[in-house]
DNA sequence: CTGAAAGCGCTTACAG
DNA sequence: CTGAAAGCGCTTACAG
């Protein structure tokens, strides 16, 4: 079923039918009902693509993720479909695994008119070849913002947020606080752990003591907590870069027995919901995930909108919300 | 850049350019090279939506979720994509939250011509108008399975599933067992309630009482619990739909004071990475949440070569892990 | 082995 | 207000 055949049915021309389609209010009601009708009576639907052809809009989103199990990223996730709804966009979602591979056949939906621009939230600004292939195409990065790259970016102000912690729980009488931190491909975690670094010197901290991961996961969480219990003198508080690294750390700390927070008081990052139902519920530094998304599809539609715009960088607020873990 | 233009950079017809874009081998190699360099030179890049429009494949498929904030849904999405890419294929999602209008907007993509087939992991079993929209194109359930509906499906044994946990509760030496279920609109909780209450008689019990959630997260699975709790007798295990209603459950008992297994026993459904690190760690019936995803996409990709094929019901395995919760 | 031509299904100046 | 025609950028019989 074509546009040729409609015009067909109602008689008209098929410029006609794409006008009526496309609401283009020049058309006489009397012609426009014409062509309602048949449009009716054979269901007739569009052929997108050729739209977007002749148009070269898609109006669709690629969103690269690195890890969809991630409840950050699925938070961030239903921010951005709930904008993108309302602007008539569909989402393409790449779920990375920070797969080199597999992040570049879906960046090359960029040129290849698939996509009208991108979204990440993942590290690809230490990809060299992934931001070439962006190229000057519509890009928000989410989460992270990289100013070396031409692209726009909604942020929080990772290294404040991450000092913040560090007060928060000296304030709670804690002198040796360690930090689980995450890959430092990510620029999050260099300005996070420069935070807690700072905040230690200011403290006049001596303790400092790092674990790192490779996943955003619960067992990636555990393992940290394991090697930094390993050590004397242990930890009093420990600082996790993501509420489902705290989550696999919290586990590992009732397995050995040790009360939160009387023994150990644990700190976390994001402000996902299973936070509030960790024993004890998980004090967390809060990202205001949701709107990180809704922000993230608004600069990008603006920028696919208005091409000579100047990237901007958005800095949202964080929020420390103390539970019972700290 | 276009086709056109690599093929007067080569000095040859478009036709040929588009024959070694597609590995046709009938190109002689000294043609193939020169194309080759001209496509190097000038860095094209085939435009897909013309690819599209003229093959009328979009090697797209549509993935319908109700949530994807839910891990169960993410760890499905995940060998969705996994399994998509290896046979060239990309992902749309659509994170409904049931939400008809967004499904359909969604669903228009099929006739639209945008994408090849859709898995639904929602019920779009009873909205009647849904179904109406996917039609005759290539269509998978993926966790639930209405054989009324003209679809394949990937799901497990629900009622059995559901009865065996009865059943492992009952070895524990209890015998108030009540439920948590999710929205009855789902075939599986359908299905699932009727293997426990089969269960239940079978054993003999009389207890039986049943909350329902609206929501499948953690918040919902509290207020459940919390209803249970209120009148007596209580029960002395609770069988959760989900491990994130679980987890909400699990909660509100650690409030209450009452000790997880001893003064009641919690059993999860699905085999969520977070079941390993709740307090105690959760015993589960688990789902094959990957597998779901790889065998949904084989079952609709074979569908899209094959139109004429019959539609096939694939029943996997589950597998119920004892943890420390029951 | 290669090219000229038609066509996928739309939209959009242009002319009337 | 409406239609004829061109064109978006590919692929694919068809002919040579």
């Amino acid at each position: 079923m074509s546009i040729e055949k409609v015009a067909k049915i109602a008689g008209v021309s098929a410029a006609t039918v794409s006008r009526v389609l496309n609401d283009q209010h020049i058309v006489k009601p009397a012609t426009r009902d014409k062509v309602l009708a048949a449009i009716a009576q054979c269901n007739y639907q569009p052929n997108l693509l050729a739209r977007q052809l002749r148009t070269s809009r898609s109006r669709m989103l690629l969103v690269l993720v690195s890890n969809i199990t991630n409840p950050f990223c699925s938070l961030v996730v239903r921010g951005i479909e709930e904008e993108a709804e309302r602007h008539g966009y569909h989402i393409l979602l790449c779920n990375s695994e920070s797969n080199p591979t597999r992040e570049s056949a879906y960046l090359s939906l960029l040129r290849g008119k698939v996509v009208d621009g991108v979204i990440t939230m993942d590290a690809v600004s230490c990809l060299p070849g992934l931001t070439d292939m962006i190229g000057d195409f519509p890009w928000v990065q989410c989460g992270e913002g990289d100013p070396e790259f031409r692209a726009s970016s909604v942020t929080i102000d990772n290294s404040q947020a991450a000092s913040a912690g560090v007060y928060h729980l000296a304030a709670k009488n804690r002198q040796r606080i360690a930090l689980i931190n995450s890959d430092m491909r990510y620029l999050y975690s260099q300005q996070r752990e420069q935070g807690y670094r700072k905040a230690l010197t200011e403290l006049g901290f001596e303790y400092c003591k790092i674990e790192y991961v490779e996943e955003l996961d619960y067992t990636a969480g555990a393992k940290a907590m394991e090697k930094l219990l390993q050590n004397a003198p242990k930890p009093d508080a420990v600082f996790a870069i993501s509420d489902v690294i705290a989550g696999g750390a919290m586990s590992v700390l009732h397995q050995q027995g040790l009360h939160i927070p009387n023994d150990i008081a644990v700190l976390g990052f994001d402000g996902v919901p299973f936070g509030e139902v960790t024993t004890p519920p998980l004090s967390t530094i809060v990202q205001p995930m949701h709107q990180f998304g809704i922000r993230s599809v608004q600069l990008l539609i603006n920028k696919i909108k208005h091409p000579q715009l100047d990237d901007s960088h958005e800095i949202l607020e964080w929020q420390l919300i103390e539970r019972g873990s700290t």
